[in-house]
DNA sequence: GAGTAAACGAACTGATTAGTACGGTTATAT
DNA sequence: ATATAACCGTACTAATCAGTTCGTTTACTC
């Protein structure tokens, strides 16, 4: 068991970058360990052992343990419905459209990564009310807004029929959204996000929202 | 300045209960100050301080500072849903109770108790899962169970029209708290919660849900 | 290839807090 | 009344962790 830097797993001695470059690469591991432990669970040790860094750089870059969660929260939520389509297309039957919303956002909410960052922004909101603004903003209310849009263009052509779009996403979106998180969130058990299980959910679902906002033929389309 | 027992009001010298009593008391406070600060926040201490104990008693009487929070929960879950209406009455159209039953929910879940407590349980779960068990049985599914039972009763009475009672129930609860409690979670904002928004709100999700459940009269009840 | 600023690592400070110990006090049961 | 067990208050231990310091090493710049 010799060790030629050939073979020598455990320690690469590995090209440290510095700058910019470290500051990303730091933030990114930070984004990995506060997403496993929350906020108090997670120590700056921690994250520096982690990143292969000390804790002085960690405060070089950051100034503190509550600006580094921060920025991680700011971009990850900034990123969350960045990465979807930025706008509905409006291809397709209401009901499609609908289906395919519903669906993608329950299988994005109740993915571990979201239920993490979920729980800890809701546990560092008292301590922490601007992080909560800005993670609604960028997530949530982006979505909303986007729904909200997408019912506002469909009643103009005829295709639905909400006078009052923002509410009427609100309610669409809550009917799916609210019993899976709060399962999610206080009593994880596995077997009740099956794949099929949200699919009849999300179907249920669409089929009332038509019934009250689907524009006549579009109801049983 | 002399402290004769008379005018001495700031030590009462008050009469301190010995056994179960005591216990209780302690109880109390304890819930009042983790529902104000959470778990991490609420030190053994304070809680002390606050019931005028010392913290051989606390640990006397609940071993540690978890046990003694998944008392408080476990007490305050119970009574959460015990303290309502045991049985959803069938008096009244299904769209005035609808309304009430959501109308109530509301008011009761942007409550700062409410949000304080989902909170705290939302942080504690990863380190005690057994709490959100506990929490979602005695609270959501409580109520779920009552509202699906009133469902198919309405049902079979021709008075709605719900297949799947259990999902129509999710529906509908999850239309009207969703949004609110994610807003009061990570965004608490004081006019979001005014009495007339909800009831705007609480209008249109029973329309929402009358146009897909309400047996045939009973959708223009 | 030399100088410099960034990064490492290890040790340290200071503050907090769960949990324990103990001597003095008081409610309560007999 | 008196015994005793529960209680109070204070002080302690041990552990954790944010944030700092400093001597050494190393990546980048010119």
């Amino acid at each position: 068991m010799s060790m030629t830097p050939q073979n020598c797993a455990e320690k690469a001695a590995r090209r440290v970058p510095r700058g910019e470059k470290r500051r990303e690469e730091i933030a990114a591991v930070a984004e990995r360990v506060f997403l496993r432990g929350g906020f108090t669970e997670t120590t700056m040790q921690i994250i520096a052992e982690e990143a292969g860094a000390s804790k002085e750089t960690l405060y070089r870059h950051f100034g503190n343990k509550g600006e580094l969660f921060s920025e991680v929260i700011r971009g990850r939520s900034a990123r969350i419905t960045g990465g979807k389509e930025g706008e509905l297309s409006v291809e397709g039957s209401p009901r499609e459209i609908l289906r395919d919303l519903g669906l993608n956002l329950l299988r994005f909410l109740v993915s571990p990564d979201s239920l993490s960052l979920y729980r800890a922004i809701v546990a560092e909101v008292p301590r922490e009310p601007e992080l909560g603004r800005i993670f609604y903003t960028q997530g949530p209310a982006r979505l909303l807004n986007q729904f909200a849009r997408y019912l506002a263009c469909a009643t103009r052509s005829g295709k639905l029929c909400c006078p009052v779009p923002e509410l009427a996403a609100k309610l669409f979106i809550g009917s799916i959204v609210a019993n899976y998180q709060i399962l999610g969130l206080v009593a994880p058990h596995e077997d009740a996000f099956s794949e099929e299980k949200m699919q009849v959910h999300v179907n249920e679902a669409v089929d009332m929202f038509l019934a009250r906002y689907g524009g006549g033929a579009a109801a049983r389309g």
